[in-house]
DNA sequence: GTGGTCTAGACCACC
DNA sequence: GTGGTCTAGACCACG
């Protein structure tokens, strides 16, 4: 259900994150699911507890899973979720239309080679 | 002339490098115009040589820049610099419609967002 | 294991690069093998830790290595590194004997002196 | 006459010698034969003077060229300068060799590579 | 403990 | 003066 790259510059606790953050927007864990403990999560990517520990963390203090102690983690309950992480997507593309700018390439370039490749 | 900020988490030799490549795009940079010496943009910027060179050697790496030694850093003949760095753009704008598709967000919706805001 | 003449006027981190090639060409270190840490090699061989990270850098962006950050680095998966050290060593041949040509030294004289000597 | 590449990693002086050493070796300049002055050499491969001096007096050390005070240089009257250059050659084959050992190619390898390619 | 980044300074070859 | 290399340290993120 995981795709982790141990190689990747990108720390793995973060692509822990975004994982699920994927899954979310997808609509595969929906309100109240729950998902794997910090420990079945660990054994399944073969990393150190202590690292999906780290994510389950940042995931609960940006309010996609809420923690019952002695239960498990579970998806919140927070309508938008999906929109939330659409948001952060935005932002990207915000820095990168920032970053074109800065190099005079304009958003038409940009739309024209989206419509083309995608 | 170069937009540095030290407190970002991005590595200061990156910005460095991002920020030729921005003078090269624009064309403010052209074929075998002289960059400020290791020592001068280390000055400039208040940061260690090393960390100026380092930048200079990745410039190089990518050819971007030649050097002479004793003489100092040459901007290269290589005539589509422009384009390279364009397709460094494009090839982000790759990936983060890679990341919309995984998470079903349409290159339409990307599309409308950039026509919309830029 | 390596082999380092702090003396020579070779880069010492040339020496490292080189010895690790060394190592991979005649198959003592394989795929997924982990070399000695940063410090470990600097201690051994009694240079500064920043000498032998730039070496592994090369490496890595040579494609011989890769690296987990925290963890350490790994000789690459790739499966051909031995060819792509004879290819190293071809293309010198090659250079040399482009050389040989500029001065009237035939491949036949070259061939005739390898086959004496060695 | 010259073929010099500014942007080399070799030393311009470097250059200049074995581009002398080269000419001497194919039989263009021979016994006696007077070499430009350090300033038009200079001028002509537009490089500082200093830098065709440096060359220059290693050539006279090596025994490649004789020096007459307000005449010019001059090829000396050694009869092998030839083998001379060749000597370096063969030098750095015997170099090539010793590294292929270190990493088992054998030499048969290397004849049947410049026997095909060459 | 591991690599990644950075500083402060040094010495060298080259030009 | 210029880049190339190296040392001796330091701090940080990651696991």
């Amino acid at each position: 259900m995981l795709q982790i790259d141990l190689k990747s510059r990108i720390p793995i606790y973060e692509q822990i994150v975004y994982n699920f953050k994927r899954l979310i927007a997808k609509g595969i864990l929906v309100e109240n699911d729950k998902i794997p403990s910090v420990r079945d999560t660990a054994k399944e990517i073969s990393v150190n507890p202590n690292t999906v520990q780290k994510a389950y963390k940042i995931l609960e203090s940006e309010g996609y899973i809420y923690t019952v102690a002695g239960k498990g983690n579970f998806i919140n309950n927070v309508d938008d979720l999906k929109s939330k992480v659409k948001e952060e997507i935005y932002l990207r593309v915000d820095q990168l239309m920032g970053e074109c700018k800065k190099i005079d390439i304009s958003s038409n370039e940009i739309i024209k080679y989206i419509k083309n490749k995608f």
